[in-house]
DNA sequence: GGGGGCCGATAAGGAGGGCTTATGGCGGAC
DNA sequence: GTCCGCCATAAGCCCTCCTTATCGGCCCCC
């Protein structure tokens, strides 16, 4: 008698999978299983011709589906209908990103929630992780960007992107092959680093990793200072300093730095998307479906 | 995210009240309230106008009222659609009747019945609530009508029916005033029962109330065995006997007998729909559903 | 004017639906 | 032949939604 396994059914119909879907709908495989076989049941026919090489659908399961899509719609509809009476205090979006996300994630976001939730109007502030958190807490921020996941039950968290880091070296420098080059090479060479203070698990780890590899971190940074892309440029070309950078770099690299993925991908930068646990706003709700990663608003 | 809160909403809308609607879904108040109230938090507007005599819509109500209608409307086309696809096999729907059902309860069940799934054809069966749920338990039966409850977790049960019963007596007694008979005058007189076998609890019901009153039953009757409304009334219409009869009599009464209320309604002779709990079937769902009393097809 | 009755809100506890992990059978690919 | 991915099933857990119990507010009626 609900709408969750009309959800779940045409997840299946689009990924053609039950394993597809289930990934798709962040649940297990077996959670789809039982759906479907339960949405069979009440409707009294084979909606799916299963295989070990997936499913496909029957002759009543493609009418279900369109029937499906058209309740869905019309099921939105109708909460969009009423959204004109709510109060517009709640039109505000503010996200807090941090520096240097995947480009384009953020517009493309922004425009599918434009569509569907036109009085919305986003904010975006540039914040470290810590500032997010006590924002997020504080009532000052809806969405969060964080470079770990809040590890509080009072948030809800979900993984956004990863990104295999690579390094920044001068053109000059000779440690890196075809492959890329090897963490441990990098020994001698100065971290272009951030505050520990400003995201400390993911501080934490990313040393952890370079100590497990013998280079040692370089001078500490004051929290809140971040090194714009020029001074990272210079210290970088001058061969003293290297730096973390994902392969998406949002803007060109300067003659003199290169970019170096790094062997065996020893480091991988997860941006997570935090939000408070108890929230309901359904304008916020939508901006993370279009997030993520496993839902992408493309299909 | 489901349809259950819309219906619950056109519940409200429909009653004008909370209680009311609670009262028709057969759940409690409060089951009621924090649904409607997580609704209107869900849409992010305030849809009702509590005061203490009940409630009435807001604006955005009457908006949602008409929206959720529209959306169960679609869902229910939705399941009908696939449902030309269902094996015929099902398409009998068997229901168990007991004597003396109040005029007209079946008819309109079936007429709505037929609307709503034209392919359902219904057969009736006239057999005791002992006979009924034997059958029920065999799968000869999709729905019983029963003079008791089924206490059993094998089936689901749903009271249809509540029939004060007053007393057919002779024209020429003289032991009724103004406000009916009081049940203990009947001493002396013969009721006109039915086998014990039959139906155990109901049996065993009247006859607590008989002897509680100083009344003594009569003649057993055997198993399986009826009185024929004509054979009951020469019986009454002879001063020997009476029998237990609801107002709402199917047939007309013969001069010389005479039906009498009794007083305080020591007797209520309930009827309770019965079904097998694991039973999924649509059909039998819609007819019971055009069965419940408290939610009478004609809202 | 005070009490009873009905309204709806809230709190706290319990049952069940739907999730999870674990495991098994099957078929295609290498 | 073995492995891997598919889907189905089983058993256990959690969270949602229901329950009962209780409260404050308003109307009505005496």
């Amino acid at each position: 008698m609900d709408l969750r396994e009309f959800r779940v059914f045409l997840a299946i119909a689009e990924r053609g999978s039950l394993s597809g879907a289930a990934r798709r709908l962040r649940v297990s495989q077996p959670a789809v299983s039982q759906t479907v076989a339960a949405l069979e049941q009440q409707v009294g026919v084979e909606l799916l011709e299963r295989s070990s090489t997936g499913v496909r659908l029957t002759e009543a399961g493609v009418v279900l589906a369109g029937e499906a899509r058209a309740v869905l719609a019309r099921y939105e509809q109708a909460l969009s209908a009423v959204g004109r009476f709510a109060l517009s205090a709640d039109t505000r979006l503010r996200v807090g990103v941090p520096l240097e996300l995947p480009p384009g994630l953020l517009p493309s976001a922004f425009a599918a929630l434009a569509g569907s939730h036109p009085r919305t109007r986003t904010e975006v502030r540039h914040l470290t992780s810590a500032a997010q958190l006590d924002a997020l807490r504080d009532g000052d921020l809806e969405l969060g960007l964080l470079r770990s996941h809040p590890m509080d039950s009072d948030f809800d968290a979900m993984l956004v992107v990863e990104e295999p880091l690579g390094v920044l070296l001068s053109a000059s420098d000779q440690r890196s092959d075809s492959a890329g080059v090897r963490l441990e090479k990098l020994a001698g060479l100065d971290w272009l680093a951030f505050a520990r203070a400003d995201s400390p698990p993911w501080f934490d780890e990313v040393n952890a990793v370079l100590r497990s590899h013998g280079v040692d971190p370089g001078p500490a940074v004051p929290p809140g200072q971040f090194l714009i892309a020029e001074v990272k440029f210079a210290a970088v070309s001058s061969g003293q300093a290297f730096a973390f950078a994902p392969r998406d770099w949002s803007q060109p690299l300067p003659a003199g730095v290169l970019w170096t993925p790094l062997v065996g991908s020893p480091l991988i930068r997860r941006t997570w998307a935090t939000w408070p646990a108890d929230s309901r706003r359904r304008d916020l709700a939508a901006l993370i479906a279009h997030l993520d990663p496993l839902d992408p608003p493309a299909a």
